[in-house]
DNA sequence: GTCTATAACCGGATAGAC
DNA sequence: GTCTATCCGGTTATAGAC
């Protein structure tokens, strides 16, 4: 996972490549960036607030991350971190798929909790389709894709039995499900996001219940034309980041 | 329309509000700002430049646009109403529902095909809950009740029967759709946007295909549950815009 | 080569005179 | 309503230390 390029240039070409020390500055200014985003904000927060309390320069700051974006995609691939962790325990002892998809759902609101304060920024940023934040950049494929895989495993280990041509795109169409919710999540402004938790549990409730009906004969064509679309819309719009 | 300050702020604050010569000026501004943008892009253009070739001073263009991205939001207006126009033709001589669905997404892309080139910004900033221009925003509340209507003409104007419940609740729904159409257009590459209107060709064939089986009974306890789910959604997130 | 620092540039935004 | 002068913060250039 961490030879990958993508996913973690930084973390390779620091923490794996180059020295000790520079990796433990590298992470200190990580950490000082996150603090400071919790206390202040996103926009209040400045680099060379960051780079002074993290007790360094300004430009040595800008010398392990190319940019204050670049803090959040390090920030993004940790949380995609912690989310694969806290799913593990569901995944390996559920079978029932509502169980899993709902275990895995929680597993994502409860991880992404303490992020929730600046998480505006982080996805308004990610909604540019130049912006190596963005879901379908190349930057995130290996993110993506890891992701998309774990929904994979919600499915293909679970009791859940699907027409043919649905379960190779289903992982994927939960995926894109889960960056709906997530959408939701930045918007929501209730205590603990209980609104999300809530909206995740009957959102579940109803996918469980369309997989159980999609092998339902009148459904057919329509699920043939569904995951058309689906092709689709893969096929196009494969843009690389310009800088 | 222009009497709502949400929508039209600006404009009714300078057009209607102010002097002949500020309305003039004001107009001067955002056209060469449209122009730039085309030519440059967005991030190329520097609001020193859109006051230069203005002939304005900076702290002038600032006077009447009190952001970069409040130029976004003009444009965005301006676009609503270019999208309102271009679908009166359909919406008047058409009754089938595929039809007139198929004649305003045409619209919404026909006419948004200038802005293409800068959309992502347009799009990004949208994203972040505490920006004015997200379509949740209370600033924003004006152009989505009346896109919403729109497609509300959409529907209740059509020979479609759906069930009852569902009826008041579509148009939201084609809304939230023709958004995730937009959503794709932006990231689309392809000569013209092909894509984008190949993808609005066969997704409003689904739509219509669903609606038309929106009345088989087995699917009925999941439609209430989609609405319940919408219910959710709608009740929850309501943020003002804070500085 | 790896790391750190200082000084400057650039552009969005504001203050305040006219 | 319009200007000039200035601030502020992201970013870069670059020089040197280890």
């Amino acid at each position: 996972m961490s030879s990958n390029p993508d996913l973690r240039f930084a973390a390779a070409k620091h923490e794996e490549l180059a020295t000790e020390k520079g990796a433990r500055t590298r992470a200190h200014i990580l950490d000082t960036a996150l603090r400071l985003f919790h206390e202040r904000g996103w926009r209040e927060t400045t680099m060379r607030a960051v780079a002074t309390e993290a007790g360094v320069s300004l430009g040595n700051a800008y010398y392990y991350f190319s940019s204050k974006e670049s803090l959040i995609q390090a920030i993004y691939a940790r949380s995609h971190e912690e989310h694969a962790d806290a799913s593990a325990d569901v995944l390996a002892n559920e079978t029932a798929f509502g169980e899993r998809l709902r275990g895995v759902m929680r597993a994502k609101l409860d991880t992404l909790a303490p992020y929730h304060r600046f998480a505006a920024v982080l996805f308004s940023t990610a909604a540019d389709p130049a912006s190596p934040l963005n879901p379908w950049s190349e930057a995130s494929a290996a993110v993506r894709r890891e992701a998309t895989a774990l929904f994979g495993r919600v499915l293909h280990e679970s009791d859940a039995r699907v027409p043919k041509i649905l379960e190779s795109e289903l992982p994927e169409l939960l995926w894109t499900y889960h960056m709906g919710i997530i959408l939701f999540w930045i918007h929501d402004r209730s205590p603990g996001c209980a609104a999300s938790y809530r909206l995740a549990e009957r959102t579940v409730e109803l996918i469980a219940r369309l997989v159980a009906v999609s092998r339902l004969p009148p459904l057919r064509p329509l699920i043939r034309a569904l995951l058309a679309v689906m092709d689709e819309v893969r096929g196009a719009a494969p843009q690389s980041a310009p800088a």
